[in-house]
Parts: C-alpha cells; structure tokens; sequence
DNA sequence: CGAGAGAATCTTAACATGAAGATACTTTTT
DNA sequence: AAAAAGTATCTTCATGTTAAGATTCTCTCG
C-alpha cells in the first residue's frame, strides 16, 4: 500500500515552506483528485450503456424535470455548462436520436427538449445502474454514520462556495468570488500580467 | 439564499423514482460540483499572477521534488495528466521561461526538468498566495474539527476508490475499478452498444 | 397605443485544451 | 550489431469556451 499522493504532497510542501499552513490541501486538493477518479469510474460504468457522463447528466436532468420539456435555459445550472457548450451537447444526443428538439409554445426564441422513446426507455435503465454503482462505491469505503457527516459537510462547504448562505454576510469581506465567466476572461490576461509579477 | 441544486436533485429523482436510493448523490455529485468551483476560485486567483493552475500544479511538483530536477515521469502521479498532457504544459512553461528542460546525467534518454530564475522566484511568490487563499476559503466555511473530519473522510474515500487501502481485500469483488485509459477506450465503443441496449 | 432600445435565448465560428494513437529516439540486452 | 523496451513527441480527434450574430420578447417613453 502506497502512500497517498495528497499526503505525500503535503509532507514535500512541510518541509520545503514551513512557514506555510499547507493543511488546506487535504481537503481541497483530494476533492479534485477524487471528482477525477468518481468521473472515470462512472465513465466506464455508463460506457456499457453507451453513454458519456455528461450525456447521461443531461438526459437525466430533462427525465427529472416535472413536465419533462425543459428549455435548454432551465438545464445551464444544473448542468454547470455554457450555453453553447448546451448546444453541443443537445446536438450529440439528438444525432443518437434520444433527445428532440420542439418548438416551446409561448416563447419563439426559445425551445424544449424532449426525451424520444429510446430516450425515454434508456434513462430509466441507466439510471438504476448509475445510482447503484455509485452505492456500492460508497457503502464499500464509508460506514453509513461517516457517509452522512460526509454529505453534511460537503453540502456545507459547498453553499460557502457558491455563495448561497444566508449568515453574517458583512461581517468579513467574502471570500473573493468570481463567475466561471470571469475566471476564463482573467486567464486571458496572464501573458500581461507574467511580466508585472516578476518585475514587481 | 435559493435551494442547493444537488439538493434539488435529490428531491427530483426521489419523486420519479422513489425506489431508487439516490443519497449517494448527495457526496459524489457535490465532489464533482466542488471541484469545479474551487478549480474557478483557484483560476481567478492565480490569474493574478499570470498563471493557470495546471501550470502552477507543475511549477510547485518540481519545487517540492527534493533536488528540484524531477523527470517528467516523476511529475505524472503527481499531477495526473497522460504524458502528452504533461509534454505540453512543459512546452508553454518552458515558453514563459519558467523552467527549462536539461539532460539527465547519468540516464541520457530522459531529461530532467529545472526551474529557470524567473520560475523559482514566481514560485514561492504564488505559493503563499495560494495556500492562504485556500485557508482563507475552509476558514470561512467549516469550524477547525470540521474540516479534519472532511480531510480524514476525504481520504478514506480516496484511498477506497484508488486502491490503497489493504484490508479484507477477499471479501467481496471490490467495486469495478478501470483506469482511466480503459474508460475513454469503452467510451468509443459506445455507437454499437447502444444498440444492444435498446432492443436487449 | 406603438415604436424602438435593450435584454434574453439559442446558434455559429474560431480557438484552446487534453487524450489517444502512431512515430521516432535512446539505452539496454542478447 | 541488432532486437527489445521504455519514453518523448507529433498528429488527429473530441469537447468546451469565448465572441459574435440572429431572432424574439419586453418594457419604456413619446
């Protein structure tokens, strides 16, 4: 049993930058690497499907919607996506032929997606595998008391993240925010600023 | 303060499939939404520094490598990327001038690669920054025993889903683990699957 | 009431990233 | 020497993002 690569990285960063509290990485640097690791598993699980993940989030975020007719507008949250990445992806499953794209009733810019019949009888199918799967993963690392604190703190540490707590908002400045959008226009700035940071 | 959107979730596929135990949810899909949010925040701060955070990963891998002149094949565990990721990202970094690729003394098939002086100096600069920037995020989210009892259930899930873990190893056919490899080979073979999938 | 400015929704085009697969190079082994 | 093994690199492909565009809706002001 080797050892785990996040522990290793906090004893290299111990000891080259002592003067540094490196215990955020546990937490933070191991949620990235296990949202990797989840994502390949769930890729090879949904692969015997015929499914990508992403595909599947999408189909899966259309069946759980209560009329089922989504606009490609009421799937950008949940599926943490652009809209024209949304496009793409509608575009894919539509070629496969389990989504349709119908006109919405009211409003002419927009439009609804529908499950097809295929999509319709593989969603369903899916996802009994893909919750299973995921159970077994857990219930094989985790005893049910631990799962729970686990869900409870994530849950917590996400709302933080996201901005959606309520308390004491003015007590600190927030931690600075950014939209994904925000993120992406910045990096695009690096070349400019690589050269202030070193002369600075 | 709107309702969490894996909370959401939960909630749709409880009412549509009230037989299906969807609480895994509540870990592994708020795993994955937290790694992208904190990929942003990280993003959004590094950016200030003229760096994305794949290039900032590998700038700090080679600083913590005890003689700071890692191989590439040290740097992939590490970083998690394939080797042609990996050969990449040392070409941009190697065009920004912050490190340089040298020829490994003793073994002259591989290289070993260095930081240059504008590399060492970024570095530390954007280390401090960036740890300080994480504490400053768990800080405002969890109490202190919180967050050591994340990073502990963090890594025993880890260590769970990537194989570290010795125990009773026998006795019962650990969850299907594929690598990361396998699952984008399965990923090509889904267009014939999903035939199958439908009239099986 | 109705014209027009501005916002919202989706799509298209150009570009960037990251992975797989093929190729070429270097050292070791026979 | 020549084959074998292990890497690094090159090319191609899939996917996602940004920017720009087309259409439709909404709301304000004359």
């Amino acid at each position: 049993m080797k050892k785990a690569a996040v522990d290793l990285m906090i004893e290299h960063w111990s000891r080259e930058r002592p003067d540094l509290d490196v215990s955020s990485l546990a937490v933070l640097a191991r949620i990235s690497r296990l949202a990797r690791v989840a994502e390949e598993n769930a890729e090879a699980q949904l692969s015997e499907f015929g499914l990508s993940e992403v595909e599947f989030l999408l189909l899966a975020a259309v069946r759980t919607t209560p009329e089922q007719h989504p606009s490609p507008r009421d799937l950008l949250d949940s599926l943490m996506v652009t809209s024209s990445g949304l496009t793409n992806r509608i575009d894919r499953l539509e070629r496969q032929g389990l989504v349709r794209r119908a006109s919405h009733p009211s409003d002419r810019r927009g439009i609804r997606i529908e499950l097809t019949d295929d999509g319709q009888k593989i969603v369903d199918r899916v996802t009994t595998a893909y919750v299973e799967n995921q159970n077994r993963v857990l219930d094989g690392a985790l005893l049910p008391e631990e799962r729970e604190t686990l869900a409870r703190l994530l849950r917590k540490l996400l709302a933080s993240l996201t901005g959606n707590e309520a308390p004491d908002e003015d007590e600190r400045p927030p931690t600075p925010r950014r939209s994904g959008r925000d993120a992406r226009r910045l990096r695009s700035r690096r070349a400019t600023r690589l050269k202030r940071v070193l002369t600075g």
